[in-house]
DNA sequence: CTGAAAGCGCTTACAG
DNA sequence: CTGAAAGCGCTTACAG
């Protein structure tokens, strides 16, 4: 029924001119009279002719494909991400091709090689922890935090801690148990830095890393919060939202209420934040915000590289861009508790 | 300082034959002594050759791509089921490109569509509710529930459903809340029938759909479950693990003890379901297996169309496909509570 | 067993 | 303003 999908030959025969015209008046290079180009893209549309990816691809050396190389799973912030890539690739034209991780360690190494074997014309990485993304021959725009060294694109992790912090100031909590799962995490380290800066300088703070925990305890430890709020902490900012919801109910079931004896938040809103009662106080990341920057930063600096030419190696976008993060208050951070307690922090 | 990428032609040059001799030995497809294309194979690996992608594109009219398109961000599955998928094209030579649906009505056809003017040469369609996938011109494999009509892989949600009933039938539970968001879903009407069917005769079920519930008492609203467990209900399953989640913290704040005085269970063994405290029951869908399954049977029907024709108009994969869940016990399921409560259900 | 040649569908200097 | 021709890097009949 269908008819053939059409080709550019087809085209040119259909309307008796050649297919340097056609091609011409459809890349809109000019040099073709606005009434032909018209009848071009008329019929153009009309057949539903799409240029086929692989003969311009081979032509030009170039296949309108970027890569997207993202860390294991364990990250819940990947389907924000990914499909906020893919939006902004698609409305410039890009298609996003998959490169995971796997997890495995070098994973990231082999996930950047297949894509680069597959020809994209550049690629977006979320690094994971700990990891540079050394010269590889394509444009790159790298997502992670303000304090990576080097070029990257990222949400303002310190001034979303800030914020936090000055949030659970507000409410008089001068007592603040922070928890993340890795110090390893420029992420993470920039989230600390900034929560101690809003919490200002009355505040005790002190740091739990789950990651250090469960390797004495075991992988889903209690994380012992009972404890700590006993000790006198009136606040448990966590670093991700699934720390947060770890805590939550570690408190919940041990019958300490949330807010009223003491309050908790996270981090990136992410979707179980709002779901859960009491809703969880978090920073909202703004993933639509962070993708368009760095596609658009990645695919001009594809654009600038000139025909034919190779990428010179290692190019890394030129932009270097943080986004703002924004406070979502919710049920689960309140007025810190009168302090009824004289115990010592351990 | 790096080489040239290396072409095919310049492989030949190097080793003083010709291109269709270096061709033919690197695809093994015979007609080469085996020293020559010893020696072939041991030069390309020492020149690091790959084969230009849009080269043989063009020639063969074969991508070596296939598309995934996912319903809108609001799965939380999608992680999984999308680290599985690339893991097992790229295990069989094909890159996977991102179809995402954004959540719009028609944003399914539009990503299927940008796929196939993309030259993907079949895709993998995890359907929105209610969404049937027609005749588009290429294979297609689609992940969705067994009761599906056509063929598709899927998990089995309807013995999961089972299992489970029978895992809360033997703690005694013989009045069980069933929640869900909503009725359309094939996936969820599967494992409603399930649960019935492993809670037996001797058992009283009523059924929440969040969908409608929200509907008149707004998003986000309570879902009501201190008056159903005051009704008697022991146990609340429910059909998601977000679900499970909000039902968890509904009750813990209440002061209903799970599993002490009610037991919750959800279904997919997402990541919060076992970093929750009481640890959340639920059924594990082994994204590995069903994502291999799909990819096996598309990349199977995508190589039986003979080289140079078209697929046949909707063509679909053959495979009818169902792999099985698998329980996983954890602390928010338990026994029954004695029946101490004499009130109707409303 | 090996090679010369055609051609996949485009785009782009170059002529006219 | 328009067209004829070359060529991107492969694979595949077809000859030898």
């Amino acid at each position: 029924m269908k008819p053939e999908k059409p080709k550019l030959a087809l085209l040119a025969g259909a309307l008796g001119v050649s297919v340097a015209t056609v091609s011409n008046a459809l890349s809109g290079k000019g040099r073709v009279s606005p009434e032909l180009a018209e009848r071009i893209r008329a019929k153009a549309d009309m057949l539903g002719y799409v240029p086929s990816v692989a003969g311009r691809a081979l032509r030009t050396g170039r296949s309108g494909v970027i890569g997207l190389v993202l860390p294991d799973i364990g990250n819940p912030l990947f389907p924000q991400i990914a499909q906020a890539i893919e939006q902004a690739a698609s409305m410039r034209g890009y298609g996003v091709l998959i490169g995971d991780s796997r997890g495995e360690v070098d994973g990231q190494t082999q996930a950047i090689a297949r894509l680069i074997d597959r020809g994209v014309d550049g690629m977006v990485v979320i690094p994971r922890r700990g990891t540079r993304v050394s010269d590889i021959g394509c444009p790159v725009a790298v997502i992670d935090s303000p304090s990576t060294p080097g070029n990257t694109v990222s949400a303002d992790h310190w001034d979303g801690g800030r914020q936090m912090g000055a949030h659970l100031a507000s409410l008089g909590h001068r007592r603040v148990l922070l928890v993340g799962t890795s110090p390893l995490s420029n992420v993470q380290a920039d989230r600390i830095g900034g929560l101690k800066e809003g919490l200002g300088d009355g505040s005790i703070t002190e740091t739990v890393w789950i990651e250090k925990l469960e390797a004495n305890l075991g992988p889903g430890c209690p994380l012992g919060l009972v404890a700590r709020v006993a000790q006198g902490f009136t606040a448990i900012a966590t670093l991700s939202d699934l720390t947060a919801l770890r805590a939550l109910t570690e408190l919940q079931v041990a019958g300490i209420a949330v807010p009223a004896a003491a309050s908790v938040t996270g981090f990136d809103d992410l979707v179980w934040a709002s779901v859960v009662t009491p809703g969880i106080t978090t920073m909202r990341l703004n993933a639509t915000e962070v993708a368009q920057l760095a596609v658009t930063a990645l695919t001009q600096a594809i654009e600038a590289i000139p025909r034919g030419e190779l990428s010179p190696l290692g190019t890394v976008m030129a932009a270097r861009e943080c986004v703002p993060m924004q406070l979502v208050i919710r049920q689960s951070s309140g007025p810190a508790v009168q302090p009824s307690d004289q115990g010592q922090p351990s």
